[in-house]
DNA sequence: AGTTGTCAAGCTAGT
DNA sequence: ACTAGCTTGACAACT
């Protein structure tokens, strides 16, 4: 088991997701901004290394507007070596890495315009991952997306939409239980026809399910990682204490995720932590797995 | 330096 | 038909 954190480093001095808006727009503000997110996305694995995080989520704004029609300039090009040097560290140290893109990438939309941005926006994400030369362990992770008043149409139109994609997407693509919409019973369903493997979220399963035993949960989407994808990745959060039902926490629940660790025996997966405080939750996880070194599976060193 | 409005992008529920 | 909320941070324009 292996614990990260998504995106941000707030110990660290260095913003690893610079953007600006697209106003003002030139080629050497994206190249400075390039710059500075490569470097402190070195830093921020470094930071990982020496506190024995080796999992994390890498931030969409690495490359601001990469998929925007308005980017002609040749980052994969200009920064080649940055990436290619990135890429032998997280290799060297195996690190397990993964992608969000955010609300915006909706591969079943009905609208066509909406698709092919988000297709745009995907190509992205795996190019970044392959100009790393990262091996299919990588992931890019989605959720199925809208219901747009019918489920069963939604469905099937998010299999049509990813049975066309190209297959340097297609292979670091996973689907993501979901608050509202989509929970591990509909994400089987897509695996069942596209063989997806399914990232299974605890907080959005615990927002909406069909009231499955959480080891049967677990043992359905460890099915669905082959060999090439790695152990299953698994995201946990807890809800903030008297907010709306879906907010995440600020801080970990050392309560909640000690009965987590419990009650996911004796499953080995690699856990993203959606905790607003970031690294001092991953640090503060390691802590409490490692006082507890019986009930919990063999930690990633 | 601090505050506030705004930002490329979508979906859903409510009016 | 339109808006607020989701979740969210940070840019950018303003005091």
């Amino acid at each position: 088991m292996k614990i990260g954190y998504p995106c941000i480093n707030r110990s660290l001095s260095c913003k690893g997701n610079r953007t600006f808006r697209l106003r003002s727009y030139t080629k050497e503000r994206l190249q400075q901004t390039i710059q500075n997110n490569l470097d402190c996305l070195s830093q921020i694995l470094r930071y990982n290394l020496d506190h024995g995080i080796f999992f994390f989520r890498i931030s969409s704004d690495l490359i601001p507007f990469a998929s925007h029609p308005i980017c002609t300039f040749p980052w994969q090009r200009t920064f080649h070596n940055h990436f290619s040097k990135i890429g032998q560290f997280i290799k060297r140290h195996d690190i397990r890495i993964s992608m969000h893109p955010d609300q915006f990438i909706v591969l079943n939309t009905p609208r066509e315009d909406v698709f092919q941005r988000s297709v745009a926006e995907l190509a992205y994400h795996a190019e970044v991952l392959d100009l790393m030369e990262l091996d299919t362990t990588a992931k890019i992770q989605l959720h199925v997306g809208g219901i747009y008043g019918d489920k069963s149409q939604s469905i099937k139109r998010f299999i049509n939409r990813f049975n066309v994609l190209d297959a340097s997407i297609k292979r670091r693509l996973v689907i993501e239980n979901d608050e509202k919409s989509y929970a591990i019973q509909d994400c089987l369903q897509v695996h069942d026809k596209t063989s997806i493997p399914i990232l299974f979220d605890y907080f959005h399963h615990t927002l909406i399910n069909n009231h499955e035993p959480l080891v049967d949960v677990l043992e359905h989407c460890r099915t669905t990682w082959m060999k090439k994808d790695g152990i299953p990745m698994v995201d946990y959060s807890s809800q903030k204490p008297h907010n709306t039902r879906g907010t995440h926490a600020e801080h970990l629940d050392s309560y909640d995720f000690t009965r987590f660790l419990h009650q996911s025996q004796p499953f080995d997966f690699d856990l993203m932590l959606e905790i607003k405080d970031k690294e001092l939750s991953a640090v503060n996880a390691l802590k409490i797995i490692q006082s507890t070194p019986r009930f919990i599976p063999p930690l990633h060193r």
